[in-house]
DNA sequence: ACAATACGAAACGGTCCCGTATCGGAAATC
DNA sequence: GATTTCCGATACGGGACCGTTTCGTATTGT
């Protein structure tokens, strides 16, 4: 009655083990997986909103019948779970040099990805959905941001440790002081330039303060 | 044939002046206008996009008619249009007397906004939709964005030569280092907390540099 | 060869929406 | 009171999409 094989989901670390019933017939391609999933990033990277996708016009894009994408996942939600967990990329390594030349690095792995159309409609996309599916919220959080706010904590707490950071100010808010402008540059305003250089330039000046004379 | 009424959207600036035929029958319901605005802010605010409002579903939220909407509007964006129009507020007095308080009050501005989920759910929807609908970005931007950034700018400016600030920084990213942090915080995670006296935070590190010793 | 499964394509009944039209009633001017 | 226009409600034909099913074909293990 039920197949095994349909409720897996590509990606989610469920491989058919050595207990269940060995693979018999043609095996899922695994073309079409990324297929699939490449359409729905080439969509979304072409303005289109999550909402104003269809299943049908995501497998028209793939070249996929749409049974195939059914077979595969149970629906639009889904879908989008593993299209996220496709763009984990992973954090970027840090020098460990100096605070300061890690936090560059930390504003300027924001940069780079901004400037891939890709993430950043993606981003842009989650965030307005945000409110009407947790789930999606969720599993953002946790694939994409958690893991960079956690090496950004880490960086930060080395500065306050070695004297580099004012031990006064609120981890998360200093945080937000360093990736904030970055961000807000890059996914709040569409036309906003991102050159080159820009990463070091934040940070110094949210390190050295604005005031003159500092 | 044509019905110069029909073409009059409400707010567009457009009263039937006395050159034109002077109104006859039962005129408009402002009732409607600012029901059927209301409706789709609402909407908006309980989590839907932008996409998924249809204007049956505005219609019925109004409890209006079908018609009444396609009197007053084109089309669905041609309401959203006005929509932004309707939470088109005003800038914030700026008391004038020191670059860092006039500071704190922009920023204030927008903690403040961000606590309307009205105007949040707004923002979040027209940044996705942005780069589908050029249009509705450029109306958002010259209504809502540009009069604050003008405004953030003048006081930038103004610190500047007043000595208050550092004269070394490209003026758009002395911007973005003041506003950047509360907009992404505000904007990009949805979870965050925007307590009380954070603007004053959020300036003062700033100005002040977070490096120790400053 | 045969059984099992996946493939793309197409069709299904159903729902929702589009934009327009029509209705009887309500509210204004003439 | 007659006329004009708006009102909410409802109906219309047309279209997109939903999720499922059924084709004929392709690809694997037994």
């Amino acid at each position: 009655m039920t197949d095994i094989r349909a409720e897996t989901a590509p990606g989610d670390g469920t491989p058919p083990g050595p207990s269940v019933r060995v693979a018999r017939g043609r095996p899922r391609s695994a073309a079409a997986d990324t297929a699939i999933i490449e359409a729905v990033l080439s969509l979304l990277e072409e303005g289109a909103t999550i909402a104003e996708l269809s299943m049908e016009r995501i497998a028209r894009a793939a070249g996929v019948g749409k049974a195939t994408v059914y077979r595969r996942w149970a629906g639009k939600n889904a879908l989008m779970l593993d299209v996220m967990k496709s763009v984990d990329e992973q954090t970027p390594r840090l020098a460990g040099r100096s605070v300061r030349d890690d936090l560059v690095t930390c504003v300027e792995f924001i940069r780079r990805r901004a400037l891939v159309k890709r993430s950043s409609a993606l981003l842009r996309n989650v965030i307005a959905q945000a409110q009407n599916e947790p789930e999606l919220w969720a599993a953002y959080h946790d694939t994409v941001i958690a893991a960079r706010r956690a090496q950004v904590g880490e960086v930060l707490r080395r500065g306050v440790r070695t004297g580099e950071l004012r031990a006064d100010i609120d981890p998360e808010l200093l945080g937000d002081l360093f990736l904030g402008p970055m961000l807000s540059r890059s996914m709040l305003r569409p036309d906003a330039a991102l050159p080159e250089g820009l990463s070091e330039l934040i940070v110094d000046a949210v390190l050295q303060g604005v005031r003159a004379g500092n």
